[in-house]
RNA sequence: GCCGGUGUAGCUCAAUGGUAGAGCAAUCGCCUUGUAAGCGGUUGGUUGGAGGUUCGAUUCCUCUCACCGGCUCCA
């Protein structure tokens, strides 16, 4: 809601002023912005645009959940006296604060301060904004024994902060916080964890509360219900149950080992990803796993990531396990002279590489040390760059839509500190891939120093079924390799020239795109990416033969398909069925065996009796061609 | 790598210093089944690994490996 205000008058606060003229706004203001400074409800009245924010406002969220965290940082003092404090923010859905504790927290402290902090709410204790002056303010913490307080002061520049008092409880805070403890409605907290003071790993490691909070009931309970669905959709547990996959302890961490099942889906992933290429004019190479160090040391990437490579010596020579695919794809490109006539000039490659990563950062699917890319370098003119680029990112869309994805976010990233390369190949590039994306009207956010050490990239990011962000393809434009590599083609001009060059995924990390797809489905994959698509039920032992011969005519026109001849109930059968998230289960008995016909059950138990079995065929067959998400079975 | 937690049958979980157990799964048999669990029998373990304390260790201690939640990192 936003207000003119004319006559602010003296010693009026925000609070009191829409009290008094907005009575329907009572107890729905969270924080206010005067003329666009973020405040707290009881700052003092100005002339000119007030804005009372609510909890539809993102910013009246964060401010709401930062007094989350004092209220929780207060119930952590008042438990465990001697605690210092680190951080404490409102995030994405909730909030943290980071603790130094003489003793390490347990799922039990927990609720335990939960529990006060619900007491804390209850005393109701106004929060009030004060302004020290630095020095004071040092001198105040430090002798309360906020270490971490004091280092962040010592940091700021001003000569006066502000402080947030709750009760006993005071912290260094820009704030703006709600008025009283007491106006803090719906919370949980959620788990703990470490966390480096100032997330840096030379410092002390903290214990972080993380929590969430909400302003009704409703929304909290929605809240716990997602986390509860990531839960249900996790792929680790959906890998194992399916039969998917599996990690060994025998073989080493981070290296994935696809079951059947998995090994089906993968290549249908792979087969969809060599088609589409093909389709674009990409040519397929496939490079070594193994090279000598020195192409590594050419390329730059020992100097960078030397900690994160596989290498051994042999003979005295030394060799990396290839953690990338460019130099390779370099070498092909180097193998002969090229042309302009030559440019664009496409190699794609499902290239399997070994990385290195801390044993800390595994997780299933999503981080794992060997994997997939199905990793493209495109040698162009400088002049074709950026048109090339938007192939790319039209390809990246495509391609993820047809997996079942509608939602993405885009970042580009902008050179980092220690990058190779002059200005100008920087700026031409970045400029190539930011007219790329404003060409296809395409919205992003800038990621000023995430680059990569040789070139900007164009992150894409894709939303899940249950909201969540993944990172997805990536577009880099880079003019250094094809430098340290030297590499060049013969223009029209009949001179040496350098080609510019992309590096671009689409999925991805096969492995991780694989994980997300399972997380997205929960399981429950459509007709085209099921493992088995069909499981065939006969009623009893004499249905089988019948159950037999519809196996062989849906194999024969390429169906995955099952019969379940074990000596068993329907309701079992089909009960495995379900649990296995087959998409048609097909029940046979004698009406079907008599009319020669099927009774189709989907996996939300729809079912349809006395199907025609040419209907049921081409229906199932057009839900595989055309990739949909569910069968129709009329058209 | 760091902080915290966990590790018992294929899976989910019991057993607080005294003979390791249940359900499901698997397997065998009976049943011949009509849209989410038919009935009965059987099998299944170096309690992640190594060392230690103890008359005795799943249980206590040390080391180690893996996994889980985060942090840091992610070409």
């Amino acid at each position: 809601m936003e207000i003119t205000v004319e006559d602010a008058g003296k010693g009026n606060n925000i609070q009191d002023f829409a009290d008094s003229r907005y009575p329907e706004m009572a107890g729905k203001a969270i924080a206010a912005r005067i003329n666009d400074k973020l405040v707290d409800l009881t700052a003092a009245l100005e002339e000119g645009r007030l804005e009372l924010l609510t909890w539809e406002d993102e910013r009246a969220r964060e401010v709401y959940r930062h007094t989350a965290s004092h209220i929780m940082a207060q119930a952590v003092m008042e438990l465990f006296p001697g605690a210092k404090l680190g951080f404490g923010p409102a995030i994405a859905d909730g909030f943290y604060y980071d603790f130094d504790l003489a003793s390490s927290l347990s799922p039990e402290d927990l609720e335990a301060v939960e529990e006060r902090m619900r007491e804390i709410t209850k005393r109701d204790l106004p929060i009030v904004r004060e302004i020290w002056g630095r020095d004071d303010a040092i001198r105040f913490f430090k002798e309360s024994g906020q270490d971490y307080k004091v280092e962040l002061l010592a940091d700021i520049e001003d000569a006066e902060v502000s402080i947030y008092r709750q009760g006993e409880f005071v912290d260094l805070c820009r704030g703006p916080h709600l008025t009283s403890t007491g106006r803090l409605r719906y919370f949980k907290l959620l788990n703990l964890a470490g966390a480096y003071w100032r997330g840096d790993e030379k410092r002390p490691m903290l214990q972080r509360i993380y929590g969430t909070a909400f302003y009704d009931q409703g929304e909290l309970d929605a809240h716990i219900y997602m986390l509860s669905e990531a839960e249900r959709r996790d792929h680790r547990r959906i890998g194992r149950e399916l039969d998917l996959f599996s990690f060994h302890e025998e073989a080493g961490p981070g290296v994935v080992f696809y079951h059947p099942k998995g090994a089906v889906q993968r290549e249908i992933i792979e087969g969809f990803l060599k088609e589409e290429h093909r389709k674009r004019g990409y040519d397929m190479v496939v490079t070594p796993h193994l090279f000598k160090g020195q192409l590594w040391h050419e390329s730059g990437h020992l100097d960078y990531y030397a900690e994160n490579m596989y290498t051994f010596e042999k003979d005295g020579v030394e060799y990396v396990v290839k953690p990338m695919n460019c130099p390779g794809h370099i070498l092909i490109y180097r193998s002969q002279p090229r042309s302009y006539r030559d440019l664009p000039l496409k190699f794609f490659e499902l290239g399997t590489v070994y990385r290195y990563e801390r044993s800390g950062v595994l997780h299933g699917l999503l981080r794992v040390r060997g994997f997939t890319q199905d990793d493209a370098h495109v040698f162009c003119t400088e002049e074709q760059l950026e048109e090339q680029i938007r192939e790319c990112l039209e390809f990246a869309f495509f391609s993820l839509r047809t997996f079942g994805f509608e939602d993405f976010e885009v970042f580009l990233s902008t050179r980092p500190e220690g990058s190779v390369g002059s200005e100008e190949q920087w700026d031409k590039a970045t400029d190539a891939l930011a007219k790329a994306l404003e060409h296809l009207g395409i919205n992003y956010q800038v990621d000023p120093g995430e680059g990569v050490f040789y070139g900007p990239k164009i992150d894409i990011k894709l939303r899940d079924a249950i909201g969540r962000l993944w990172q997805g393809p990536t577009v880099q434009a880079d003019f250094n390799l094809p430098e340290r590599f030297g590499i060049t083609y013969t223009g029209a001009d009949n001179q040496p020239h350098r080609p510019a060059m992309i590096h671009r995924v689409v999925l991805a990390g096969i492995e991780r795109f694989y994980g997300i797809l399972i997380e997205h489905y929960a399981g429950e994959f459509p007709m085209w990416l099921a493992p088995v698509q069909i499981i065939l039920i006969p009623v009893a032992d004499r249905h089988l033969p019948y159950a037999r011969e519809l196996e062989e005519l849906f194999r024969a026109e390429g169906l995955r398909v099952e019969v379940d001849d074990d000596s068993q109930t329907v309701n079992m059968k089909i009960r495995k069925a379900q649990m296995q998230k087959v998409p048609l289960s097909v029940v046979v008995g004698d009406r079907e065996v008599e009319a020669g016909t099927v009774s189709a059950r989907d996996r939300s138990g729809h079912d349809i009796r006395g199907m025609d079995r040419e209907q049921f065929l081409t229906a199932a067959l057009r839900s595989v061609r055309e990739k949909t998400l569910s069968i129709d079975w009329e058209a």
